[in-house]
DNA sequence: TTTTTTTCCTGACAGC
DNA sequence: TGCTGTCAGGAAAAAA
């Protein structure tokens, strides 16, 4: 499931393939994807624009056309795809057909159906989009006394919190986890018991392994066929995601699973401390 | 107000 | 083999 890096090296990948590329033709099968717009005015709209600019925040995808923001928020199964052929009509996970001025297809794959895209009319505000209302600040500008200020009266799982996309922007299940392994840092404790040298490493862990996540991404992409940004996490090296019964890089210890607020949660119960 | 639970959706997999 | 049940997960909506 896409979190910050993957969507940014989504973004990456699309900018570098289709910016300034006209949509002739926009096609959308499934009602539900387009949130605030039906699928007709939605293809109307996004007619013989063009993408003039990329942006993200979180795990939204922004396109910046001539007339509107177009965005995009992949949730788990979410993919964006280029063909240069017009796709199977019979996949049935295909839920929206760009059709691009130069004859290739983006199309918009998503086999649980959970993605969501919005059109509005363009803004120099993006912060104020109503799709936005409930982001906070993106993980590139979080701080350590932010997330001191922010948990001083929090009763919360700092798991929670970090999965919370109205205080840091662009943290999923899977980099939770690998965060708090960093900060040793038992993903049970409650954010009110946190100490300003907590958040700051939190923060400082957040920004080393997204921005390496990032970086590992960023240098997989090659094939038009293949989902454009999805391959790099592959080769993430994961420490305590999924990696239940076995043993820690630090103490050997097995890594639990446990379930916290319904999402599967992994730790060492040994090296992470319960604040 | 804040926090928790439910809902959305489908494929994979376990167990019978 | 084929059926049923459970799980996974982000975020909005509903409930507590």
């Amino acid at each position: 499931m896409p979190e910050a890096p993957e969507v940014q090296t989504v973004l990456t990948t699309l900018e570098k393939q289709i910016k300034d590329v006209p949509i002739e033709k926009v096609e959308i099968f499934h009602e539900k994807l387009t949130e605030n717009l039906n699928k007709e005015q939605f293809e109307e709209k996004l007619r013989h624009q063009k993408i003039e600019r990329f942006f993200r925040l979180g795990k939204y995808l922004g396109f910046e056309t001539q007339d509107y923001d177009w965005i995009a928020h992949l949730r788990m199964e979410g993919k964006f795809y280029l063909f240069d052929e017009y796709p199977d009509p019979k996949d049935k996970h295909i839920h929206a057909i760009f059709t691009l001025a130069d004859g290739r297809y983006l199309c918009y794959h998503d086999t649980r159906k959970f993605g969501r895209m919005y059109l509005y009319p363009k803004t120099d505000r993006i912060s104020d989009l109503p799709c936005f209302a409930n982001v906070g600040v993106d993980f590139c500008e979080a701080t350590g006394s932010y997330l001191y200020e922010k948990t001083r009266n929090s009763k919360k799982e700092i798991k929670s919190v970090l999965l919370d996309q109205s205080v840091i922007a662009g943290i999923g299940n899977i980099y939770a986890d690998e965060i708090l392994f960093a900060s040793k840092l038992d993903p049970r404790s409650i954010a009110g018991h946190l100490d300003r040298s907590d958040c700051d490493k939190i923060v400082e862990e957040t920004k080393r392994i997204l921005y390496g996540a990032i970086k590992a991404g960023g240098t997989t992409i090659r094939s038009y066929t293949s989902s454009l940004g999805v391959t790099g996490r592959f080769q993430l090296k994961l420490k305590a995601h999924q990696k239940e019964g076995e043993a820690c890089v630090e103490c050997q210890q097995p890594i639990e699973k446990i379930k916290l607020k319904g999402r599967s949660t992994y730790f060492c119960p040994t090296c992470q401390i319960r604040k």
